[in-house]
DNA sequence: CTCGTTTTGTTCTTCTGTTCACAAACTCCT
DNA sequence: AGGAGTTTGTGAACAGAAGAACAAAACGAG
């Protein structure tokens, strides 16, 4: 039996209540703080970046976009890292996110459909510089075999199962066509890889223990035409000729 | 005075408490629902190209992963398009969450920064299918404009004024360095665009009224590494080597 | 050492979203 | 027509997240 991951945000199915008060490990870090944690590990290293040694929680919030109160609610999920009538040392607390986060290792990452978007992404400088390491581009059609893509050669589909078990991969990317994606899917399972990001636009189904996340820019775009068509017709039904300006 | 888009979901700065027992334009849609209409349109899509005419809201939760009862109260605030006993005309639904949604027409959209990713968006089919048109590709780099990109022509960046007014575009695409990215904001806003999808990782500042979203690869991905961390080491703090299965 | 200032960590309240459970409404069959 | 079987739409309970507010802790000035 497989499990579908919620189409929202929510991929695990852990049971959140450890009746035992929750001290061995003691953290029971809550879905949307863990969302925000990359943010503020970001702004920490940009303000790192920038010399600076110390912040408050207003700074970081202001930095970030995030309600300070909501900050400190999130950093105190993590321990006491802050000092009070001070503020929080800027390396030291970008430390304790990373490892928290786990992203003070490299995680090695497979991508799967080098098209367009596949491209892009093997290209993009941003993976490994925050902590994942691209190890292999694959792709079924035999005549993408032929190419280097940002300095790494793409190999068929097939060689999944000897590289994920090679290099202990535990995070694929999906970029083929969404017909492709389940069966691509299947076979990352199978072959040991239990954390999904699907840029194809249809849900997957996995079994257990399995993570998926998804990036669909049309329904991002597909948002904000709802807002949008909200802020040009206030109360009329289908006339967006009309520009109200508030 | 800028409003910084919260990190998480919610664009909007609307009140939510309306007094009057809601009842003149009758809608009030939660942002989480919104967030799903996207996810029930496409599904439906689907039924319907397979030919199916009716679907339950069993079903249609099946196909998008989505809680039923969740399916269908987020199906009511729409209004009351099922007939009990028997479901939902497919055809019918599609279309009511589209005009909900605001793509019976289409939405020009223009791209800025077409590099690695402005080319994969350019050459992305989804957007037009979708009720989304690419009327414009820009990038400040001149020696992008001798470039032609899926049939369109890269333009300089100063276009931009003259395109938005041209073709009265709402929303626009942010695919430059994480640099450039908040002084384009600035640009599309004077401009008069009031919907921004950004692609850049860093936090955008606009005015109300302005709603951003963002896709950021990096963070999905540390989302991932977080569970995926907590699922290698129950317990131990800072050694992943070690694989358990429950 | 004491006072005033700053800023954290946390409690309490409010809001938003999810899930359950069931009456109402519909179809089909006899 | 009536009853059995479905499936919607929604009220009510529950869960999770956000924001306001403040006591406790640190620091620096005098
Ligand atoms: N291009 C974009 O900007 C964009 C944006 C959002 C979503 N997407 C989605 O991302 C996916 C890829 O988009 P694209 O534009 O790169 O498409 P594409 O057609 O350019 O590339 C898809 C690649 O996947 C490969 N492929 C197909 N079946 C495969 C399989 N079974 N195993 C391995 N590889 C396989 C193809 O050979 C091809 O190289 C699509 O699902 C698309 O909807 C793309
Ligand atoms: N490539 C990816 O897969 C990927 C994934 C996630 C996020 N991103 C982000 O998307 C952005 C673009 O990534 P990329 O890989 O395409 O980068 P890129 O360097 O290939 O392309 C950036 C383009 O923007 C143009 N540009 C720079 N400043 C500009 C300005 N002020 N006005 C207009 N155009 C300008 C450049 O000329 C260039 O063509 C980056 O912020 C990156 O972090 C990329």
């Amino acid at each position: 039996m497989t499990a579908r991951t919620p189409a929202d945000g929510s991929p695990h199915g852990v049971a959140s209540v450890d009746g035992v008060a929750g001290r061995s490990s003691g953290r029971e870090i809550p879905e949307a703080t863990v969302a925000r944690l990359p943010i503020y590990l970001r702004a920490l290293t940009s303000l790192g970046e920038r010399g600076i040694g110390t912040c408050s929680s207003e700074d970081l919030a202001a930095a970030t976009g995030v309600n300070s109160a909501k900050l400190r609610k999130d950093l105190s999920y993590l321990g006491s890292y802050g000092t009070r009538g001070v503020g929080y040392d800027v390396d030291y607390l970008r430390y304790q996110i990373a490892r928290e986060i786990g992203v003070t290792h490299d995680w090695p990452v497979v991508i799967v459909g080098i098209g367009n978007l596949g491209h892009a992404l093997a290209n993009y400088s941003g993976f490994r510089s925050r902590g994942f390491r691209v190890v292999a581009l694959l792709d079924a059609a035999p005549e993408r075999h032929r190419e280097a893509v940002a300095g790494l050669e793409v190999r068929p589909f097939d060689d999944l199962e000897e590289i994920v078990a090679a290099e202990t991969v535990a995070i694929g990317v999906i970029a083929t066509p969404a017909v492709a994606a389940q069966d691509v899917t299947d076979r990352m399972v199978a072959s040991g890889i239990s954390s999904i990001l699907n840029f194809a636009p249809t849900v997957l189904s996995v079994p257990d223990g399995v993570d998926v996340r998804k990036v669909d820019l049309s329904i991002e775009l597909q948002i904000l035409a709802y807002h949008e068509q909200r802020k040009a017709v206030p109360d009329i039904d289908d006339n967006p000729e009309q520009e109200v300006i508030a």
